[in-house]
Formats: structure tokens, sequence, C-alpha cells
DNA sequence: TTAGCTAAGTTAGCATGTTAAGTTACAGGC
DNA sequence: GCCTGTAACTTAACATGCTAACTTAGCTAA
């Protein structure tokens, strides 16, 4: 079967995805959007919601909803910025550090697994996938002008 | 910002559809979705919903909805297969063949676009991520049984 | 011919993504 | 002190993914 890269890639992580958010539901009871969510908010640091959803690569409403969810389930601190302006402060809860650092790894292992079986060079194509990443951004941001 | 290889996939691929998405609304008036469903009917003759259904790494409920709108839509024809079972036939319409055919090569031209423009070397990179695709299936299919 | 098996598709309800259009909090000029 | 602009967030409505449960069509065997 024939295909393209832009098809292989969004099947490719679709599964990866669908995969992930299996495990997550079955072995810790959360979704793997509300993971990412909790990961990019307490390993990198994304403290206001615009942030979150620059760093996630979604938008804002969407994070403003998963914030509201995220906060009724006690794994994430939201309160209004106290140096001011309509902004809120994020910060993950004791319950919200426990669920991140219990899973981040466990699961980044798991990737390197498939990576591995597949031959593919793991570092090389991390690189690629940054290196991409970061000329995606830099184009979007210039078009955007 | 350091991040991980599962995260910066998912985040460059969110990227990738979303600006896809907005490109085919705007030039061509259709989504993303429906254009690699139209896709894989006309140019990877996925000729069963459930053939589709694996070539989009999506589930049948997924496809089953989505068919009923191209077809109410014209793209695309849903016939009871002659051979019998309870099986649909899938084929583009007329209209559906000339949207495919006049997207496709456009769209894949633009991502060659990005990929040129990072330094990451095309040809590789799509051949990893074609090799990760086809392990994970197998993974999944093994771990499956 | 009818009961059960299997494959394929559908329905219902929910999670999470989007866009478009509002709201809120502050800053600056008059 | 009050208008206006800007940044950050929210609300509403819709698109599309999922799982669980059901239906439909044909096959096989008693």
């Amino acid at each position: 079967m024939e295909r393209n890269l832009s098809l292989n890639l969004h099947v490719l992580i679709a599964r990866l995805d669908r995969a992930a958010d299996r495990i997550l539901r079955a072995e810790h009871n959360i979704s793997y959007s509300r993971f990412l969510a909790l990961t990019l908010v307490g390993e990198l640091g994304a403290s206001t919601q615009r942030t979150l959803a620059e760093y996630l690569g979604v938008t804002e409403p969407s994070v403003s909803r998963m914030t509201g969810i995220l906060a009724a389930d006690g794994l994430l601190d939201v309160q209004p910025d106290p140096a001011g302006g309509n902004r809120r402060q994020l910060s993950l809860t004791g319950e919200g550090k426990r669920v991140v650092s219990s899973i981040r790894q466990e699961f980044e292992d798991r990737l390197a697994t498939v990576v591995a079986e597949s031959g593919v060079p793991y570092a090389e194509y991390a690189e690629h996938t940054a290196r991409l990443l970061t000329t995606f951004d830099r184009l979007e941001r210039e078009a955007g002008k």
C-alpha cells in the first residue's frame, strides 16, 4: 500500500495516541489529553492557560474547559494571577504531581520499545521530529504576521 | 524547552493536521478528515467501511458516520455489496474524484516544503515513519491475540 | 427450517477538538 | 474619572474521535 508522509504521520500518531489513551485509562484512570496537560504544567512550566494552549498545540477554549475539569478533579490548582491582569496561574496539586511523576517515564519507555523494535534510530528520529516542529512553528508565526 | 518524542510527535501532528484543515476549508470547503477518507477510497482502494476504518486508523462507528455524511454531500457512493453479506461497497462519485485529484498533490508538496526548510532529509524521515507504523501495527496485532 | 456463529455496520452517549462571539482586567490618553 | 484598546479567558454550537451495546446478513449444522 503506497502512502505518503503526511498520511503516515497522521495515522501513526492517531494510533499511538489511542494506545496511550487506553493504557492510561486502564492503569491510571486518566485520559491521555489530561495527562499531557498536567505534564506540561508540571514539567515544562506552563503557568497560564494561554501558554498551556501554546505548548499543547491546541486552542484556548480547549484549555479553558480542560483546566476546569482538572481543577474539579483535584489535580490542578487554578488561581487568579497575583500579578494582576485577566490571567490564571496554574500549578499541580499534590495529587497532580503524584500522577505525572508516576506515569511519565514508564510511558516514554514504552514508545522507546516500539522504536527499537522497528530498527529506527531513536535519537535521530527524535531530533528530526523536534526540528520539524521548530520549523513549522516558525513558518506559522511568519505567515501569521 | 526539553521535551520528549511522544509529546513532540503528538504536538507536531496536531499542528500539521490543524493547518491542513484550515487550508482545505478555506480553499476547498472540505475538512481534512473528509478529504482523507475520500483519498483512501479513491487512491488506496478502501472498498468497504471496515477496510476504510483500518486504513484511516479509526474505528468503524466513526467511518459509519463519515460515509453517511460524504454520501449525503454527493462525494461518495455507498451501495450494498452485490457479492452479498452485510457490506457496503464504497466508491467516489465524479465530484468526489474531482476533489481528491485537485487537492492531493498540492498538499503533499506543502509538507515537503516544510521538511526541506527544516533541513530534515525527507526520504529518510518518511522511511522511518513508515517503518514505525508497520512495526506498531504488528505489535498491536500480536498483543491483540 | 431453524438455532447459533461470525462478519460488518449502526446507534447512543460521551470526550475533546474547533470557530465565532462574548466577557473581564488592566493600561493609557483625554 | 471615563473611553478605548489589548490580552486572557469563557461560552455556545458544532465536528469528529471513542466505547458499549445492538442489528443485519449470510453460513453451517442438527
